[in-house]
DNA sequence: CCTGTCAACTGGTAATACCAGTTACTATAG
DNA sequence: CTATAGTAACTGGTATTACCAGTTGACAGG
């Protein structure tokens, strides 16, 4: 059972496979600019001719692409390159989080640890194209407070966030914010009670987010960070 | 080029691909805890039999299975479930990450502010299983500091802030952490400068580890809080 | 001009085969 | 008896081939 005992440093060999090499090519040329966003990635067959591989392996490779959310994929169509998204991963890994204990509520703290940070680094003022999408989710969760169909109303609440934080600066930020969203965006759709049930707390997030929209489209953003934060602080201590 | 209004609401259709079937399968059991860390998976032909599906396609949920690095597949060996590590999604992802301008910086601050959080949450007191790799950590540093290996000195670096997080009391803030400081091991393993060159600076590097270390060893966890918080300013400031 | 058809793509899946590495059992040499 | 070498039965890695299903675009007919 003992390991030899040896004095020269031999280091273990590694050993990669195949789909790795492609995977590298692949990241090396967005990442050095050559491929971009809406780019057509070649067919699998002709991507096995040029690797000299066959097509499993290639397909591996695409596979992984796919998950990490850099190519979206069309079956009878053909894969093309996207803005890496989030989305694909985080809707494989979220049961593995949400099954451990108070999940939930950590996941809150922390977002209202970032999404606070987050509103620091807002453009001021911020432009129309980014106040757009607040306003529309808004709408969207007026018309669900309504129609009272709370998972709508859930859903059109991180809509609001969403865009509230793809107005950030920061890119890490926009980057950790959107996982965080989107795992709260995958337990609403799970049915998880992530959110506020009573209508007339409903009534109160859709006035919190009226009022801190209204700051940003006037331009008082130091306002609604303040309104932000506090509406956060506010959601917690519901949920505690 | 329009498209048809259609008053009807046809929802399109989602079709999934067999991976993703044998992938939710995998991710319920996991979360349900049916399976755990440490279990052999059946190999690829078995489970090729069991899923009635070919082994192409266990390959490719294996594959992502691999990435979101839940399992670890040795060739020849067999497949094996351990706890969700975040490293091979790292080392897919980083070079994307970092060919982004000015990313260093930002990944430095956003370190700082979850970082800064994250021993705040620090038990009080310390266990001994806790404190051993960061004494292991510093001794590497110190070693790194005589013989002036940056790369050396940059990895022990690495591994205190690792061991550190690792002692946290939330899981999200380990977990994202963890995402944080792999991207900086990363970064230095790939020859970047995101770590201090000049043997003075190393030198209070160490200074500032030791002194966190022998407050958190005695107890002193404010304290040590304190000293970690204006440690990283430091650092901060440096790079800018 | 619109519409339906058809051929040539695309990715999705299956089946099969072979290689290379690991493992465990076994026979053999000492 | 023990330790070694050999062997057989695994494992995953890769390649090949084939077929299905969906998309696309050109083309012919209304």
């Amino acid at each position: 059972m003992e390991e030899h005992k040896s004095n020269t440093s031999f280091k273990p060999i590694a050993t990669r496979k195949i789909y790795q090499y492609i995977l590298e090519q692949f990241v090396h040329l967005v990442s050095t600019g050559v491929l971009k966003p809406g780019d057509k990635i070649p067919s699998e067959r002709e991507l096995a001719e040029s690797f000299k591989v066959s097509r499993p392996s290639v397909r591996e490779a695409l596979r992984v692409l796919e998950i990490i959310g850099l190519i979206d994929i069309q079956p009878g169509g053909g894969a093309y390159l996207k803005e890496m998204e989030l989305g694909p991963f985080i809707s494989v890994v979220a049961p593995l989080m949400f099954s451990r204990d108070r999940f939930d509520l950590e996941l809150l703290e922390f977002r209202e640890l970032i999404e606070i940070r987050a509103i620091e680094l807002l453009p001021n003022p911020l432009s129309a194209e980014a106040l757009e999408p607040m306003g529309r989710a808004i709408g969207e969760m007026r018309r669900a407070l309504q129609d009272n169909d709370v998972e709508a109303g859930a859903l059109a609440d991180i809509q609001f966030h969403r865009s509230l934080l793809l107005a950030s600066n920061s890119f890490i930020l926009q980057k950790v914010l959107e996982l965080v969203v989107s795992l709260f965006e995958h337990a609403v759709r799970g049915g998880r009670s992530v959110v506020l049930e009573k209508q007339e707390d409903a009534a109160q997030l859709l006035h919190d987010h009226e009022r801190i929209y209204r700051e940003l489209a006037s331009g008082n953003t130091d306002q609604a960070k303040k309104l932000l934060s506090s509406h956060l602080m506010m959601v917690r201590r519901y949920l505690r």
